[in-house]
DNA sequence: ACCTGAACACCGTTCAAGT
DNA sequence: ACCTGAACACCGTTCAAGT
C-alpha cells in the first residue's frame, strides 16, 4: 500500500514534458516571451537542465508545443455544424484574438508553414473554404490568401499592441502614437500629421474582420462567375 | 600636405554609425540575422566594443537603422508622378520582395509602429490612398488595412520562406511540403491531404498582389457608392 | 571625442555522474 | 529511465582606462 501510495505521489509531481508546458506557459502569460528561460524554468519546477531536456528537445520545441496548446483550443472552440462563412469568421476572430492576446504565439506562427500548429490552421481553414463550393481550380489559392491574411494582420496587430503594457489601456497607446504623428513635421510627413486625430478612433478587430469579410466575398464573386 | 593626407586616410576609415550599419547589413545579407552580433560587427571593423556603443545605442537601433536603409530605397523607387492606384501596387510589391529578400526586413517592422521606417511606410501609402479620393472619414482605416496587409502577409510569406535555403529554390521547398502533406493522416487532415499535388502551382508574389488589388477595388466601391 | 579590451550578467545546451 | 548540477560556448552591454 505504502510503495502504491508512494508512486502515486510520486507520479503526481513527476517531471513530464505536459508539466513542463504548463510552467512555460505560465511564464509567457504572465512576463511575455523574453522572460521564458530554461533557467526561470529549472526554479519553478525545482529541477536540474538535464530532466528538462529530457522531456524536451530544446526551446524551439517548448514554444512549438505552447503554441499548439493555445491553437487547439482556438480552433476546438469552433462548433463543426457552423455554416462555412460563419466558421470562417469564428476561426479568424477567435486567431485575432489568440494573437492578440498571447503575442508570442503570433511570432511563433511566422517561424515557418512546417509546424503542427500551422498544419491545424490550413486544414480548418482550408475545409471550410472548399465547404464554400470554390474549384478544385482556385482552392488551393483562395485558402492560402485567408490564412495569410488572417496570421499575417493578427501578427502585425499584435506587433503594434506590443508597445502597450501588459494591462495597459489601448487608449492610452493610441493618444501617445497621436501625440509623435502631431508632432512630426507637416512638410515631411503631411499624411501622418493631418490624419493624427482619426487615429483614436481606429477599432483594430472590427476592421481586421472586415477585411476578411473583403475576401470571402471577393471568393465568392468567382464562384458565381465562374466560366 | 602631410596632415591634410593624414586626415583625409584618417576620416576615410574612422568609424561612424554609416560604416557599422554597412557591415551590419552585409553580415545580414550574407548570413541572416543570427549571425549579426557585436563580436562579429568587432572582428570585421578591427575596433571594440566601446567604439561601437559610442556610434550606436544597441542592437535594436541597429537593426532599426539597417531596416531604414531598405525601406527608404524601396519607398524612393516609385516615382512620385505615378498614379495612385499604380503607386500603390508599387509600393506594396516593392515591400513584398524587399521583405522576401530580406527576411529580418519583417521582423523588424513587426516590432512596433513608433520606428521610422513605419512612419515612412504609413506616409507613403497613405497618401497614396487619399490621393484616390478617399472621404476623410474613411481614410485612416483604409490607409490601415493596406498597411497591415501589406506587411502583414509579405512577413507571413517571407517566414513561409524561411525554410528555403538561401539560395535554394522555392520548387524545391514546395515539394518538401507537398510531400510532408501527402504523408497526413487523410482522416485527420483530409484538406491538406487532398490538396498538396496543388501546393508546386502556387505563386506567392502573384496571389499577394491580388490581395491588394481586392483591397484597392473594395475602397473604391465604398468611395464611388458614397451617401 | 573617440577608442580599447577586460569584465559582467546573462543565455541555450551538453554531459559525466548519480538513482 | 529519469534526474542532478557543473561546465561550455556563446550572447548584449558596461566601464575603467587610455589617446
Amino acid at each position: 500500500v505504502a510503495a502504491d501510495a508512494q508512486r502515486a505521489e510520486r507520479r503526481t509531481d513527476a517531471l513530464s514534458k505536459e508539466r513542463i508546458i504548463d510552467s512555460a506557459i505560465e511564464i509567457l502569460e504572465a512576463r511575455g516571451e523574453s522572460a521564458l528561460t530554461f533557467r526561470e524554468l529549472k526554479a519553478r519546477l525545482s529541477t536540474g537542465n538535464g530532466a528538462m531536456y529530457h522531456h524536451v528537445a530544446n526551446k524551439a520545441e517548448l514554444l512549438a508545443a505552447a503554441t499548439g496548446r493555445v491553437i487547439g483550443a482556438t480552433i476546438s472552440a469552433v462548433p463543426d455544424e457552423l455554416e462555412p462563412v460563419q466558421a470562417l469568421r469564428a476561426l479568424a476572430l477567435g486567431l485575432f484574438d489568440a494573437i492578440t492576446a498571447h503575442p508570442w504565439v503570433g511570432t511563433q506562427l511566422s517561424r515557418g508553414p512546417g509546424q503542427p500548429s500551422m498544419l491545424h490552421i490550413f486544414e480548418a481553414i482550408g475545409s471550410r473554404v472548399e465547404a464554400l463550393g470554390v474549384s478544385e481550380t482556385e482552392l488551393f489559392d483562395s485558402a492560402f490568401t485567408v490564412v495569410n491574411y488572417v496570421l499575417g494582420v493578427a501578427a502585425q496587430n499584435a506587433g503594434n499592441a506590443l508597445l502597450v503594457p501588459r494591462d495597459g489601456d489601448r487608449a492610452a497607446l493610441l493618444g501617445s502614437i497621436a501625440q509623435q504623428w502631431t508632432g512630426l513635421d507637416s512638410k515631411a510627413f503631411p499624411f501622418l500629421h493631418a490624419i493624427s486625430t482619426r487615429l483614436a478612433e481606429h477599432d483594430d478587430r472590427e476592421q481586421f474582420i472586415a477585411g476578411v469579410d473583403l475576401i470571402l466575398v471577393g471568393i465568392d464573386s468567382r464562384r458565381s462567375h465562374r466560366p
